[in-house]
DNA sequence: ACCTGAACACCGTTCAAGT
DNA sequence: ACCTGAACACCGTTCAAGT
């Protein structure tokens, strides 16, 4: 946890330990003083190899997005582009909290940047145009990080419990779908298997519009 | 600007200007405090009827979200089902802090309420099974929210050149499509095409389940 | 030169003093 | 009882004092 032999440590190293932190404790528990604490180096140290807050969370999205690599490329091109964006879905929710923090500023770690590369150069192989591959790419970009966005970090079950509550409380008369399905419709709060829904939907459009 | 004869702005009222305050100067303008003062009463006296910092968002989401009723329901039901989700992206990209600033939670405004009721009553008319309907309303859902989060608010301009800079950085023996088409690339960043596109794709696959 | 403590200008919320 | 000022425990970053 402190720094080693005295050395103070590295970027990545403060990013790892930054993520680990909002792991643990949620995207709120993320400030530098507390950070600095964990580490165990004064805040000013800490500033001054990580630079702002707002680097650091660009630090931290670079950590966590290097292993693109490890995702096959053979295979169709239509599983290869599932793959990428499972893999970053995944990605992002084991690590919940960062997408909220870092919602502000477009990714260009370099993990994502070659996300996109892979994922267009796969579209345009397809057969699709770049103006065609940019939007395909994008509504499937933001599909993947909207689905993880939304899962709830810390408590999961307190937030279907707050959304049945809501729900049960409505007037049968006005809102007989809710009401009469809670039990199905509150656990499906969980984005989980939406986005693996939604992805499958995208991807077999954009192989139909190439048939 | 400030409470008109001596009475205490009302708990919408507050939500009202906390919206005009968050659209004019984006989500980290919001403070309890700045708030208060734009209002012209004292912090105290506006924590007082709005409740924490986390309610005062609610409020927000609640004022901005009363207006789904204006979308018709008359038509085929795939077309009514698009546009609810039109409206609600119109509704966050016009607010575009909000839904940053509101992640954390689920929306649980009466609009929201009653854009689910109206979205799932329609999915079960097409046919859809309970179970299936929510999946296929959430990732519907999740993908319009997400495209709306990823517009930037104050400075898009900004946004596009911070990713034009990054993207003409790249080495063009690794990102040959990334370099070659930067000037498609770049402009696509802007979530809104994305959105309207991936929507067609979301709804022409519910619908083609269903034939 | 490098490092970092002290200080600054904030923040949300509690708590108690005013009426 | 209602209202709200003062105080508390924070926050990110600047600035200048130490070595």
């Amino acid at each position: 946890m402190a720094a080693q032999r005295g050395l103070n440590p590295s970027r990545d190293s403060i990013a790892e330990a930054a993520v680990a932190l909002v792991d643990r404790e949620g995207p709120d528990a993320l400030t530098m003083r507390r950070l600095a604490d964990h580490i165990g180096i004064p805040v000013m140290t800490m500033q001054r190899t990580v630079g702002s807050r707002d680097e650091l969370l660009d630090a931290m999205v670079d950590r966590v997005t290097l292993t693109i690599a490890d995702v096959p490329d053979s295979g169709e091109w239509h599983e290869q582009f599932a793959s990428l964006f499972v893999w970053l879905h995944d990605v992002m929710t084991t690590h919940p909290g960062l997408v909220r923090l870092r919602l502000s500023r477009p990714f260009l770690s370099p993990g994502v940047v070659r996300l996109a590369e892979r994922g267009l150069a796969l579209l345009a192989g397809a057969g699709f145009t770049p103006e065609e591959a940019i939007i395909a790419y994008r509504s499937t970009y933001l599909h993947t990080l909207g689905c993880a966005a939304y899962v709830d970090h810390l408590d999961p079950a307190a937030a279907q419990q707050r959304t049945r509550t809501a729900l049960a409380a409505l007037p049968p008369a006005q809102f007989p779908y809710l009401t009469d399905h809670l039990d199905t419709v509150v656990p499906g709060v969980s984005g989980n298997a939406a986005f693996e829904f939604g992805l499958a939907n995208l991807i077999d459009g954009l192989r139909r519009s190439r048939a």
